[in-house]
RNA sequence: CGGGGUUUAGCGCAGUUUGGUAGCGCACAUGGUUUGGGACCAUGGGGCCGGGGGUUCAAGUCCCUCAACCCCGACCA
């Protein structure tokens, strides 16, 4: 390709709206241009390095035995009505209606749509096991799209499907992706760790996530060293601390503690610290309230919650239900005679004497004591957990990072293949549900996190494996006859050669050109300049230090070597 | 959904306090001088100042209203 005919909007400004690096980068070198909140334009380098990320996954998928399919993106509401998903997407589904006052949505992801296709085309065990996948046009409308193409409304998804005939088959199913999900992740140049994850309401046994370690991911993952323990916090699991509290042997005593509504201020008021405090927290699980109870330093893990209670949705109580069933200002909850269930984190359990809301404004108690004072439903492990933490497998120290969710994969067992009346006859004629695994892969965002694992000052340092293009050939000054005919020649050269090349034909100055073709990322720079007469030329690796000199034709060679390591399939 | 911020040329911004017919840098076009790290000089084009309504002789500026976008938070009592 030649420059001279690229649309490649490179800015030298860094649009205000853009706070992390790939966001930046991803504007600047003109791959992707915002069309609206969470919705953007790919640009012909945008797209060609998208593409290349697709044509990787496709091939690590078809290894793995899986079948390619295209699903529509617009899909008839009876799609979602029998999982009752319909309901349960709520308002971050994108939903329209046809001429005929249909109604429709713009598919957030297609479980139903596999299970309904193979419910058609399967019906006996000789057709199974089979996995199904796509790479397709995701809608949702999140709540707040935020980092570029790293959450969007619009994005592309890898979405794939087994369909086993039993548990066993599920687990070898299972072991496919994920080996093919690190190769994946491999060949994207993505250093990555995979993590235990909350397999949530929908039960299933094990699900686990693909993590680009990054400081700006939305995740959080707790792990531990000694033993390579690792989980995202939301499924992390928390075992009490070793503090010791000893029974003062005091009656329970309310304290005025006016102006008081945090724990801080709590702190400070009576000079006790933050973990004599147990907090009780009114949550709204479906439509029922209940209390939660943990320790004045600790935070309530929701998704732990909600796992516990079986509720579809948990949320905290709104201001006005905490006061009609504490019948205090927020702020001054306790545990005693609320009237509703009180679930406590399994530290509370090895509490004394400690500190409560009093269920009255401006009140707390003292000396309070389990079982004495109030009773609770239920001890479960609540609470989320933190840095410096206790392994829960072998007791040593928990270190957190941020993590980027590039992957997903589930065992769901049978939730689809039931509600949607997913069977096949099996050999002794019976009909049985078919168990089934899905596993996502964010197209986009690894095509972000590979900005974020991969740019210096300059721009991007693309892996060879996804580069728009593996080479830029720079002529330093066109209007130079000797150089432009090297500079065409190497440019031909590398392309019979099988090697995708760019030629900046364009009559700018060097800066312009090498700044262009650093921030871009492309792998290799070879330089035509001063010894084109010579027939020397320059050989740079992006992101290395300094550049070779060498003649034009161990130049093309080396480079030829150099991208065909790096394309290599692993 | 709550809070904060922003909206003026393709991009980055000033101008709003104190109303008087819109400016800077980059980018773009033309000419010239340049040609090894985002050149320089000259000239030029480009704006319903987010939309609507109002006040006023006069609104980018004041008032009302709607919207889009960005950030933070999403209730830890």
């Amino acid at each position: 390709m030649r420059l001279s005919g690229l649309l490649m909007p490179t800015l030298r400004e860094v649009p205000a709206e853009a706070e992390i690096t790939s966001h930046r980068l991803m504007l600047r070198a003109g791959l992707i241009r915002k069309l609206a909140a969470g919705i953007y334009s790919y640009m012909p380098m945008g797209l060609r390095s998208l593409r290349k990320v697709e044509d990787i996954i496709r091939e690590e998928m078809d290894r793995a035995g899986a079948n390619e399919v295209l699903m529509s993106a617009l899909l008839p509401a009876e799609a979602y009505q029998p999982s009752g998903r319909w309901d349960v997407f709520g308002p971050e589904m994108f939903r329209l209606r046809d001429r005929h006052d249909r109604d429709f949505c713009l598919g957030p992801t297609h479980e139903e749509i596999f299970t309904e296709t193979v419910k058609n085309e399967v019906k006996s065990y000789k057709q199974l096991p089979l996995t199904l996948y796509q790479v397709g046009t995701k809608y949702r409308d999140e709540r707040r799209p935020r980092f570029g193409v790293m959450r969007s409304r619009e994005f592309i998804m890898k979405d794939a499907y087994s369909f086993d005939l039993d548990e066993k088959g599920l687990d070898e199913s299972y072991k496919k992706m994920y080996e093919a999900y690190c190769r994946i992740f491999t060949r994207l140049g993505l250093k990555f760790t995979i993590v235990d994850a909350d397999s949530g309401a929908m039960g299933g046994s094990g699900s686990q996530e693909f993590m680009v370690l990054s400081e700006v991911g939305e995740d959080i993952i707790a792990h531990c060293e000694a033993c390579g323990y690792c989980a995202n916090e939301e499924k992390a699991e928390c075992i009490p601390d070793g503090k010791k509290f000893e029974a003062n042997g005091k009656e329970i005593e309310k304290i005025l503690t006016p102006d008081v509504h945090t724990i801080a201020q709590l702190t400070d008021f009576l000079g006790v610290p933050e973990y004599m405090f147990v907090k009780t927290i009114i949550y709204k699980a479906d439509d029922k309230f209940v209390a939660v109870l943990v320790r004045g330093d600790r935070e309530i893990n929701e998704v732990k919650l909600q796992n516990l209670l079986g509720a579809g949705e948990v949320e905290l109580a709104a201001p006005a239900d905490v006061r009609a069933i504490t019948k205090a200002e927020v702020g001054f909850a306790g545990p005693m005679n609320l009237g509703i269930e009180v679930y406590a984190d399994n530290e509370i359990k090895n509490m004394h004497s400690f500190v409560t809301g009093a269920n009255e404004t401006g009140y707390h108690f003292v000396n309070v004591e389990t079982g004495r004072d109030f009773e609770v439903t239920k001890y479960a492990d609540l609470r989320q957990i933190t840095n410096g933490d206790i392994c829960p497998k072998c007791g040593k120290e928990i270190n957190t990072f941020n993590g980027i969710e590039v992957g997903h994969i589930f065992k769901l067992g049978t939730k689809y293949s039931k509600a949607l009346d997913l069977t096949f006859i099996n050999e002794a004629g019976e009909s049985v549900p078919v168990i089934m695994g899905c596993y996502g892969i964010g197209v986009n965002r690894c095509l972000a996190a590979v900005i974020e694992q991969h740019s210096d000052e300059n721009g991007i340092i693309w892996p060879v494996s996804i580069a728009p293009y593996h080479v830029s050939v720079i002529p330093v000054n066109v209007n130079n006859q000797a150089q432009k005919e090297l500079a065409e020649k190497i440019y031909n050269t590398l392309l019979e050669n099988g090697i995708e090349a760019i030629i900046d034909d364009r009559d700018e100055r060097p800066g312009v050109k090498f700044k262009d073709s650093e921030l871009v990322g492309i792998p290799l720079r070879i330089t035509v300049g001063k010894k084109a007469e010579e027939n020397i030329v320059e050989y740079k690796i992006r992101g290395s230090e300094g550049f070779e000199e060498k003649t034009a034709d161990d130049a093309i060679k080396a480079a030829i070597e150099y991208i065909k390591e790096g394309i290599k399939s692993i």
